[in-house]
RNA sequence: GCAUCCGUAGCUCAGUUGGAUAGAGUGCUGGUUUCCGGAACCAGAGGCCGGAGGUUCGAAUCCUCCCGGAUGCGCCA
């Protein structure tokens, strides 16, 4: 199944490779101007331009163009217009023709582009020590709907969460357990929120707080039986708080690894790149040189070992490079982090290809995401100065939601528990799509208010459009369990869609998901995908208020349009469920 | 200092290989309910795309310079 854009291409190259020019001139894509056609081809003054020193004409190419496509019976109008466009409408038999095959795919005319090839997804990176806030926000919602939409593409998708277990945090926990002796003791969750904050200060403070938490964390990676137990058992308190904030968003993971889970790998990984003189000391550390002639900028040496001997991020990212290809064999891994970290995972892959730790052939991937600023434009604080804690940003969103759903007199007919349910997959809506709608690369600001707002370009916008479609196709079955066919048509997708100037629109937005797909999918951005679910339900809100469906007299069109209702549900719930979002039954 | 990213409507932001009259949301103004869910729909106002040059049929997009901001640059993650 091809997207119907690529089979215009098809037939618009065609026509430029009978005149002599390369396919790629005959590339449509939707108009930009709706006014004018429905789609363009911008390629004859691309074909006049090639043509160096003797320019053609590039209305003479378009009209030569237009002469061959003519003859075809897919479109009803072909015109060349200002330079050289080539404008395109389709005639409504071919589009829905298009809709029809699209829908009986069952993937919208989505291609299952990877046949359970592995890719690993390294997303969330929660850290032990600290409480998760809503500085995990993007790297767990995004992370998160990558994996969806690589899963959907065809991939066997492994997520990891990578807790961060194993380095300097850790070792300050430890040394303030230490000095406040109680080593040993059991820590909760709320103790940690206290502990790791209290020590990081000290630590900032004065340089022999930091040397003890060096050492600690050194002490705990040489195997200390003392604080390795206290480790366990703060990992494990940590590890539950976070698996609950996970729960709370939605958010999947295959594994639970950590950075302290490769530890056995490393000492031997450490040994063989010595040995093969690819690390080498300098400063007491053990570093690997990947500087390159052709570079730039300075890029620095990825340190292996510290000069006290302990390890640190460096060396456990590729000790679980390791540990991935040897349990995964992967054809991808996919870091996604803060995109400060770019040098770091630039020096990791370089150092990794050149330790041989994976073939040239698996791709490393960094995507990396903009940082959450406040309204100062710098990294986001609340009033207080302090974090926000994940928790009580849904909390918040869930508030809102239930107070929104007793205003609109929803909540007396639905018990307690579906009351909740239903709040708190609005609040999560708000949440996501507020922060995937943005691209993945750029910065933005955090605007709690915007978050959890429910009007316009929002989630619950989203879910409100889906909930009606959801609400009319109730309706309509029950409506006709008598001798209407709309049962059966939507229910055998057997369906013949009929298109009216009111279904043109959205019929024609329904035809575009694969290539939005394909976008999302290339360069790893999910806003791609939200900015087309938020234009489909706009889309159908538009539709739904420009004619009746239930009460359409003629049988047909009435079928046809539940048709299209029942296709733009279907497409939203897809597209929704790549972004990580939910829809209720009611709202 | 070097490197990367950014500057578009009052505010928050889209804008895919360079294309026609630069788009959303929000806010503002006005309108829409005998009928399918008003968290909605329709219309309007609002712009020197940071500035100056250049490339060309054509630039928010590509090149150069300048101004303004964010981030990173050897033992934190």
């Amino acid at each position: 199944m091809t997207s119907l854009v690529e089979k215009l291409s098809n037939i618009v190259g065609e026509a430029f490779t009978s005149q002599g020019f390369s396919v790629e001139l005959g590339t449509v894509r939707v108009s930009d101007r709706p006014d004018l056609c429905q789609f363009q081809c911008n390629g004859a003054m691309a074909a006049a331009k090639k043509n160096n020193g003797a320019k053609k004409n590039p209305r003479e190419i378009a009209q030569n163009i237009i002469d061959i496509l003519c003859k075809r019976d897919e479109f009803s109008k072909v015109e060349i217009a200002g330079p050289g466009f080539i404008n395109l409408d389709i005639t409504d038999e071919y589009l829905s023709a298009y809709l029809v095959g699209s829908t009986l795919d069952k993937r919208f005319g989505v291609n299952m582009l990877f046949d359970g090839q592995t890719f690993v997804l390294d997303y969330g990176g929660p850290n032990i020590a600290k409480p998760m806030h809503v500085g995990h926000l993007r790297a767990s919602i995004i992370g998160d709907s990558l994996r969806r939409i690589c899963a959907f593409a065809g991939y066997n998708t492994i997520g990891d969460v990578h807790i961060g277990d194993w380095g300097t945090p850790v070792g300050m926990v430890l040394s303030e357990l230490e000095e406040r002796g109680i080593i040993g003791q059991f820590i909760t969750a709320e103790d940690l929120e206290e502990i790791y904050p209290a020590s990081a200060k000290a630590c900032k403070e004065d340089k022999t707080r930091m040397e003890k938490a060096r050492l600690a964390t050194k002490k705990l990676q040489n195997g200390d039986a003392v604080y390795r137990k206290a480790w366990e058992q703060f990992v494990n308190v940590s590890i539950e708080g976070m698996k609950k904030n996970f729960d709370l968003l939605g958010v999947h993971f295959d594994e639970w690894k950590g950075e302290a889970c490769v530890h056995d790998l490393i000492a031997p990984m450490i040994k063989t790149l010595k040995d093969k003189k690819i690390a080498e000391e300098s400063n007491d550390a053990i570093i690997i040189p990947i500087k390159e002639n052709s570079d730039k900028k300075e890029i620095p040496p990825l340190i292996l070992l510290k000069s006290d001997g302990a390890v640190m991020y460096s060396t456990t990212d590729m000790g679980t490079i390791i540990d991935r290809m040897q349990t995964h064999n992967p054809v991808k891994i996919l870091y996604c982090t803060d995109q400060r970290q770019s040098l770091h995972f630039e020096q990791l892959f370089r150092a990794a290809y050149k330790a041989k730790l994976l073939p040239e052939t698996v791709e490393l991937i960094f995507a990396g995401f903009g940082t959450m600023n406040g309204m100062d434009g710098k990294p986001f604080k609340t009033r207080a100065g302090g974090i926000m804690k994940l928790e009580d940003l849904i909390s918040m969103g869930i508030e809102k939601a239930q107070f929104r759903l007793d205003e609109a007199n929803l909540a007396k007919d639905l018990d307690k528990q579906e009351h909740k349910s239903i709040a708190h997959k609005i609040a999560i809506s708000a949440i996501k799509f507020a922060d995937l709608q943005n691209p993945r690369q750029s910065n933005y600001i955090f605007d709690l208010d915007r978050l959890i707002s429910f009007e316009g370009k929002t989630g619950p916008y989203l879910l409100y459009q889906a909930v009606r479609i959801k609400s009319l196709l109730r309706k309509a079955q029950v409506q006709t369990q008598t001798q209407d066919q709309t049962q059966k048509y939507i229910a055998d997708n057997k369906i013949d869609i009929l298109i009216k100037d009111e279904d043109r629109t959205l019929a024609l937005l329904l035809s575009e998901l694969p290539d939005h797909f394909k976008i999302a999918l290339k360069n790893y951005t999910p806003h791609v995908l939200c900015d087309y679910a938020f234009r489909l339900a706009q889309g159908f809100s538009s539709f739904y208020a420009s004619c009746h469906i239930l009460s359409e007299k003629n049988k047909d069109l009435r079928a046809s349009r539940l048709a299209l209702c029942d296709l733009t549900y279907k497409q939203l719930e897809l597209v929704l469920d790549l972004l990580g979002i939910e829809i209720p039954d009611r709202m």
